[in-house]
DNA sequence: CTCCATTATCTTGACGTCGAGATAAATCGA
DNA sequence: TCGATTTATCTCGACGTCAAGATAATGGAG
């Protein structure tokens, strides 16, 4: 009979390193921890890849997404797009003066708050992240092919759970 | 009788706006793949935090961490490094020479390969990441407390399977 | 031996992000 | 109504990363 061969990964090598180093040491947390790191790293560059078609940039997606996500009229307040995007205020900021600049958002004040502004989607924002979501996804299904439809609804819940505590307590990114 | 709630994060109420405004795609990829795009985010952050108190900064306990988990002497060249870190040789040039002049790392021409340079821990770089390691493993355990061991397990080896191409195929980062 | 493709590292300039602080408006309580 | 606190956004300088290309040494083919 074969015994079959667990096929190892980078994750593999460098826990069986650190149980080498320091046996005194559990390094079990990074077997699930280490893995979503570096499978984040990876899935940014396939991204990047994508949106290099559609003359995009990863960044670029992620606003102009949140804005798609939100639906009629395709118009959200740069708070609500940095909770979304988890960056800070004055990455968000600048985000916001490059996609107007591109003429994929515009911005105005916010009639109901003087403090606050309103960016909304424009139809050239629109045509842009819907070709390019439609490639991404495609591309991310190759990406999960690996694993059965169970599988990915089983991954996705327990990956739920490590989510949850941090979308839950609080929001603000300052 | 009561009916549980289940209990929803980010990604849950993503999908759900993307299924009313594009009920024409299939957008089931995003809940393994956002989920570990977040949550890599947020580890970052806590990462952050974790060290901030050992006066240590995120990318320096990614090259130092590689250093010590090579053994004695712990010395390995550049390209080594950016292999298991996951960035550019542009990158890695920069880090050894701020880690060089933090006296954490020395740096010596590879007596085997005159184009190669060897990298190795110093004594201070030991002390720092040993006590920031064990630190990180303490809150990363936390992290994970919501997950049983089983699940734990079963969660590492799905990570595993979308890893494994990654880590196989090619690894030169240029 | 010589040439050439490959490998290893470093250099440089552009770029995006962060963090701290500034500004201004709204809100709440006394 | 006034003042203090909170909220929303923007400004700005420092910093780390990337991509492309430069430099240099290696190793195999012929």
């Amino acid at each position: 009979m074969t015994f079959s061969r667990p096929v190892e990964d980078e994750v593999d090598r460098l826990v069986a390193a650190w149980k080498q180093e320091r046996p005194d040491l559990d390094v079990t947390p990074l077997e699930v921890l280490s893995r979503v790191s570096r499978l984040s790293r990876h899935l940014e560059r396939e991204r990047r890849a994508a949106f290099a078609s559609h003359d995009i940039e990863s960044w670029e997606f992620d606003v102009l997404t949140a804005l798609r996500r939100a639906g009629e009229p395709y118009e959200l307040s740069p708070g609500a797009l940095l909770r979304a995007t988890l960056v800070t205020s004055g990455t968000m900021t600048n985000r916001i003066d490059r996609l107007a600049a591109a003429g994929l958002v515009t911005r105005r004040p916010d009639p109901e708050d003087r403090r606050g502004v309103l960016v909304r989607l424009t139809p050239a924002g629109m045509h842009r992240v819907d070709a390019a979501f439609a490639d991404l996804l495609r591309r991310e299904r190759e990406l999960l092919a690996g694993l059965e439809q169970h599988e990915q609804q089983a991954l996705a819940a327990l990956l739920r759970t490590l989510l949850v505590p941090f979308d839950t307590s609080d929001a603000a990114a300052h």
